[in-house]
DNA sequence: AACAAGTATATACACTACTTATATAAATCG
DNA sequence: CGATTTATATAAGTAGTGTATATACTTGTT
């Protein structure tokens, strides 16, 4: 039983930022990408959700602007994602997936989970469970905290 | 039920890496802190562990040494960490968390939960309690890619 | 229609963060 | 003792990020 009291709740929110953004990290590193995270998720957003603008995505991973502007620049730059113009607003571009950048995604997150898999395996299905809902519980956290 | 398939575990292994680090991204930002994840993380293990060498710090965090002492150089200089010779090995430097380290790591932890608060309290308790455990879980599964 | 205000993106600048390669110093092993 | 290994630091280059601001377009008002 958890504790619903503040101090369990805030305890369990530290935990999650320090441990989630460890697991990623030590994963990602371990599959060896050149990629950013960020980068990683930008493709990973346009292949989910198609098209976006260079501000969603921005939104979405809570990092600025310019600094999506840059991102976006460097993928555009590499050929993973194309910009284009927005025919409903001039002074948007829109950014999407090309063949490249599914491509890479894809191919990281198979050298990603290659290195995950014998440890997540070896799991039972109980804990298999917690951490496909917590995958879900995440995402949700996170949309809910970029809308706010 | 969850899918055993080696397609299903991949997938797993891709969203917790992906959500994970969005999760952590998104939170810490809306925490205003100045210091990134991985400097928290440093804090975080000293104050877990005691006093630990840069390259061990390294390790657990899977960046590389020199990485390591650059955050560990950024730390010191602001106070938050501290230095000294290892007596047992002239070659090795231990890095002790400074009273103002472990206040800034509280405080940052303080402020994240409070953004994060809200949205975890209404949850219900099995998804509470599944959190809890994902957080040991990737604890555990980070631990070990470290270990290999 | 014209103008003001707002919005989407880009650019400029400064600084942090990270990697690879290498240097330095100390420990260990033969 | 000399060779090798180990722990950390330094160097150089690049990516990533934030704040402030510029540019171009849209929207709302009169």
């Amino acid at each position: 039983m958890i504790s619903r009291s503040p101090e369990g709740i805030d305890q369990l929110a530290a935990r999650l930022i320090s441990q989630g953004s460890r697991f990623a990290r030590t994963a990602s590193r371990r599959a060896g990408t050149q990629r950013s995270l960020i980068a990683l998720r930008v493709l990973a957003n346009l292949r989910q959700e198609g098209d976006l603008r260079v501000g969603e995505l921005a939104l979405r991973e809570a990092i600025t602007q310019p600094a999506m502007t840059a991102t976006v620049n460097r993928l555009e730059a590499d050929g993973l994602v194309a910009r284009s113009a927005d025919p409903s607003d001039a002074r948007a571009s829109v950014v999407s997936l090309t063949e490249a950048g599914a491509r890479e995604l894809h191919e990281f997150r198979m050298r990603a989970a290659a290195e995950v898999r014998p440890a997540i395996a070896g799991l039972g299905e109980d804990d298999l469970a917690v951490l496909a809902r917590a995958a879900d519980l995440l995402e949700e956290l996170a949309d809910r905290l970029n809308r706010e």
